[in-house]
RNA sequence: GCCGGGGUGGCGAAACUGGCAGACGCACAGGACUUAAAAUCCUGGGUCCCGAAAGGGGCGUGCGGGUUCGAUUCCCGCCCCCGGCACCA
């Protein structure tokens, strides 16, 4: 008897691996490669059982991939920059570094105690120089080529965080960090031109099958693209031209006014022409501040003023008032509308409301008298056929769409055009603990990127963290102050750093060539390893962190250094562990520290657990008791195995000897119950691999492996040792143990070698599947009276439609719901069902 | 409002191409072993009805229809939950 004492394994083969390097790997061209990323880590402190689930999905598709036979890249890293580690230290004054460099440490350890099988010679932390040097190297690159450029906006701000945010930071109108109320501001920023690549970040997701749908209409609902006109409206005394953005040109007969935001720059210039401009600007003013607030609230009442100015309509040459409108939105399109009262919702309560004129000009297609401009209780929107639109009435509305558009671009005042919803990412923060962006500002020469050669540009060691509203790097004088090093006279850098998610933007390309210090890495090694095969993470990056990821691949390729557009194949969002119905955080209390419970029952059964509890994409709810359940089962399949050990030693087919059914002595000889154990054993192979392989299904292929040992335990009570029974069980047993390897490795390893192998399960081969074995010698098929099931035949598998037939007719629970009436139709699914209507 | 995902026992879930609904597990109940407990092993269970029992019958995958010999699965119309987007012209 030996016992079972998953803690000491745990240290006994974590201690192996690490001294043998066990999952570092390097290029080898005569095997496939697959590489396999679970998305880095932020260094908070604590890894909980949130967390740990993802690395654990991925173990297990790494480690069976090196079974069946592919070469493995399985790396890990740090996305160390960021603002709590900055926040923390204007609490406790403990430098960012100096935190960042202990949680790491400390969740390095928490994951090596879980058995991960990292190639951790490959880690890397995004807060190294060796690393964001070459984020600054790509942005000196992007800004050669016009994709980092900077310009002066409006931007998110955030007041508690003291610095700007990207649209995609923007959550419900708050703080993606801390949901405080984002104000706006007017800043001088960097951008990332990431709208050049609007278009084929929208078509490519259509091709995208092995990512999740909910992913994929996620991001197309953020890069909203549109497709309409840009149509000219000169202003009645021909002082300037007004354009707007329609995806309706088909309508544009029914523009009655025209509606500019508040932010228009037009409106600062009307204001002027009126005889009381302070007035004017102040009615813009409320609504420049009143709408994000009213946003945010969700309730937005339509104000709007007339200017007194009018322009003329280009299609029916009518003059039309110009208004200013608070929900026209400055940033989207061009800032103006034409409003067309009778067929846009909005502008049909703007005109009710002010009572402005609202003209039909689209009709159902099916022949409806077009509605009552003057009593319509609400626009119609739907398309229809044109009328009352001059030359180009009674067209259907895509037609008139084609003829209008044409139109306008013979005559100069407009053409089709496509409208995003996508802006330029922002990226400068005004923060410490970032990337300091390599520019700097000369007043002779302007912007002048940083030399290559003079790269990294080291983010100085501050000491003093005050969470003041300007960039702390300001506060530096010998790192502001520089010589221009075009022209040698004195100059300043620039002291914002980059949003952390431009690290996370390409790591996992870094990870094929982690050590090069001569480019970001070596494009051969990436071509050998890269796109990622399998990626995993949490769905909080659909949007941020996978559009940007993408839009980088897009720029390596552009820059000649990647020959692929998508970086990640198939992607697998892995669902929330809850505790108590909510997300686990140190503030609610009621994190689930992994630590703990693999001091009870070990790293394995940890594993298991997360495994089998649900599929990987679903939301779970920790329970302590449902890990005692597989803590149990880990120990039924050790005693399995250790109970079968006496009869494997004595046999002379012992496992280690061989492996498989080549063992088995007389295959022809088996009694009907041995027979049965291999038909598992081999249905349970098939199962297993594609749960895993195929499906990422991975409780199922746990259920599967559970069916296993239940008809394993039920075996070894019914019979006996004979050589033949001792055989079946040892296929069965080693099978399993491979198979169970990716989920429990330090149990399997340790009874891998209790079995006799010497070289380690990594070395081991998946359990080959024998669809012979495993096919049905008997199977039972259920006979259907009137679409009830009233019996089911014991049949052999092979059995004929004819023969089933025959075998339902004649039994007698059929026969007694039969009862003497008329069977007017058979239906024989062969091997399935046979079915019978009287 | 638009887009996406989902709704199956007390709970987590399973059901591969339309073919025995509820595998596997948790919790629970009963039993064996034990002085006792823990551990372990065995048994049970969707629900209602008839029956002392063996057994038999009805209903059952959010609701209402449809297609089909047969529907958790396909089609039509609803309800509810989760997520994303949202005065985007």
């Amino acid at each position: 008897m030996t016992e079972y004492r998953p803690q000491q394994l745990d240290r006994k083969w974590q201690e192996r691996w690490a001294a043998t390097r066990a999952f570092e790997v390097t290029e080898d061209p005569s095997k496939p490669k697959y590489y396999c990323l679970e998305m880095f880590a932020y260094p908070s402190g604590h890894a909980h059982v949130g967390h740990v689930r993802n690395y654990i999905i991925g173990d297990v598709m790494a480690r069976t991939k090196r079974m069946r036979g592919y070469n493995v890249l399985h790396p890990f890293g740090w996305d160390a920059f960021g603002l709590p580690a900055e926040n923390a230290a204007i609490k406790s004054g403990i430098h960012p570094e100096e935190s960042t460099r202990a949680n790491i440490a400390h969740m390095k350890g928490q994951l090596q105690r879980l058995g991960i099988s990292y190639a951790w010679e490959r880690e890397l932390a995004t807060c190294d120089p060796e690393y964001y040097k070459w984020n600054q190297w790509l942005f000196i690159r992007m800004f050669e080529r016009g994709l980092a450029y900077r310009k002066r906006s409006s931007v998110n701000w955030c007041p508690k965080d003291q610095t700007v945010l990207a649209n995609e930071q923007v959550v419900d109108g708050g703080c993606w960090r801390c949901g405080t109320p984002v104000e706006t501001r007017d800043l001088e920023q960097w951008f990332f031109r990431i709208t050049a690549y609007a278009d084929e970040l929208l078509d490519a997701t259509v091709e995208m099958e092995r990512w999740p749908e909910k992913v994929l209409t996620m991001q197309q609902n953020w890069i909203g693209r549109s497709e309409g006109a840009r149509v000219t409206f000169p202003m009645e005394d021909a002082s300037s031209d007004i354009e707007v953005f329609t995806t309706r040109i088909d309508t544009i007969f029914g523009a009655t006014f025209v509606l500019l935001g508040p932010e228009h720059p037009l409106v600062a210039k009307l204001a002027e022409k009126t005889n009381d401009p302070a007035a004017f600007r102040k009615h813009v003013q409320t609504f420049r501040t009143q709408d994000r607030a009213a946003r945010i609230s969700g309730e937005i009442e339509k104000q709007g003023f007339d200017t007194g100015f009018r322009a003329i309509n280009p299609f029916t040459n009518q003059p039309v008032p110009i208004w200013v409108a608070n929900f026209v939105l400055g940033d989207y399109g061009t800032g103006a509308v034409m409003a067309v009262p009778a067929h846009d919702q909005r502008d049909f309560e703007f005109a009710r409301k002010f009572n402005l004129p609202v003209k039909v000009v689209i009709v159902s297609e099916d022949g409806r008298p077009a509605p009552d401009a003057n009593t319509m209780p609400e626009a119609t929107v739907a398309y229809g056929r044109t009328i009352d639109s001059g030359e180009f009435s009674n067209l259907a509305s895509q037609e008139a769409q084609q003829r209008m558009i044409a139109f306008a671009n013979a005559r100069g005042i407009g053409e089709g055009t496509v409208q995003y919803r996508l802006k330029d990412w922002g990226i400068s923060r005004q923060r410490y603990w970032g990337t300091p962006i390599p520019m700097i500002y000369c007043e002779t020469d302007g912007i002048v990127p940083v030399p290559d050669d003079q790269l990294p540009v080291e983010l100085p060691k501050v000491t003093e963290f005050t969470g003041r509203g300007d960039s702390p790097l300001a506060q530096v004088p010998e790192f502001v102050n520089v010589k221009c090093p075009k022209c040698g006279g004195p100059a300043r850098r620039e002291t914002d750093t980059m949003d952390t998610f431009v690290d996370s933007s390409w790591y996992f390309y870094r990870f094929a060539d982690p050590k090069n210090d001569r480019q970001p890495f070596d494009p051969k090694k990436v071509d050998y390893w890269l796109p990622v095969d399998f990626y995993s993470g949490g769905i909080e990056h659909a949007i941020l962190h996978l559009i940007y990821s993408r839009f980088f691949a897009r720029v390596f390729r552009d820059l000649g250094m990647v020959h692929h557009s998508e970086p990640f194949t198939q992607l697998l969002t892995q669902g929330m562990v809850l505790k108590d119905g909510a997300v686990m955080s140190k503030s609610k209390g009621n994190v689930v520290d992994p630590d703990t419970m693999l001091e009870k029952f070990g790293a394995d059964a940890l594993r298991l657990y997360v495994m089998f509890v649900a599929p990987p994409e679903n939301q779970v709810e920790w329970t302590d008791t449902g890990l005692r359940g597989i803590a149990s089962f880990l120990a039924r399949v050790w005693r399995l195995v250790d109970q079968w050990m006496p009869a494997f030693k004595s046999n002379p087919d012992s496992p280690s000897t061989s492996l498989g059914a080549s063992r088995i002595p007389n295959p022809g000889d088996l009694t009907s119950a041995e027979r049965a154990i291999r038909r598992k054993t081999h249905d349970t192979i098939r199962r297993v691999t594609a749960d895993i392989e195929q499906r990422q299904q991975l409780n199922t292929a746990v259920s599967a492996m559970m069916e296993l040992v239940n008809d394993l335990y039920a075996f070894g009570e019914s019979e006996g040792a004979r050589p033949q029974a001792v055989a079946v069980v040892a296929e069965a047993i080693e099978a399993l143990v491979r198979m169970l390897s990716p989920f429990a490795p330090h149990t399997c390893e340790e009874l891998w070698e209790m079995l006799g192998h010497r070289d380690g399960l990594m070395k081991a081969s998946w359990p080959q599947f024998d669809a012979a074995v495993a096919k049905a010698e008997e199977i039972v098929v259920p006979v259907q009276v009137n679409g009830k099931v009233r019996s089911r035949l014991t049949v052999p598998a092979e059995a004929s439609e004819k023969e089933l037939e025959e075998m339902a007719l004649a039994d007698p629970a059929v026969m007694a719901h039969l009862a003497g009436k008329q069977v007017k139709k058979v239906v024989v699914a062969k091997g399935r069902l046979v079915s019978l209507v009287v």
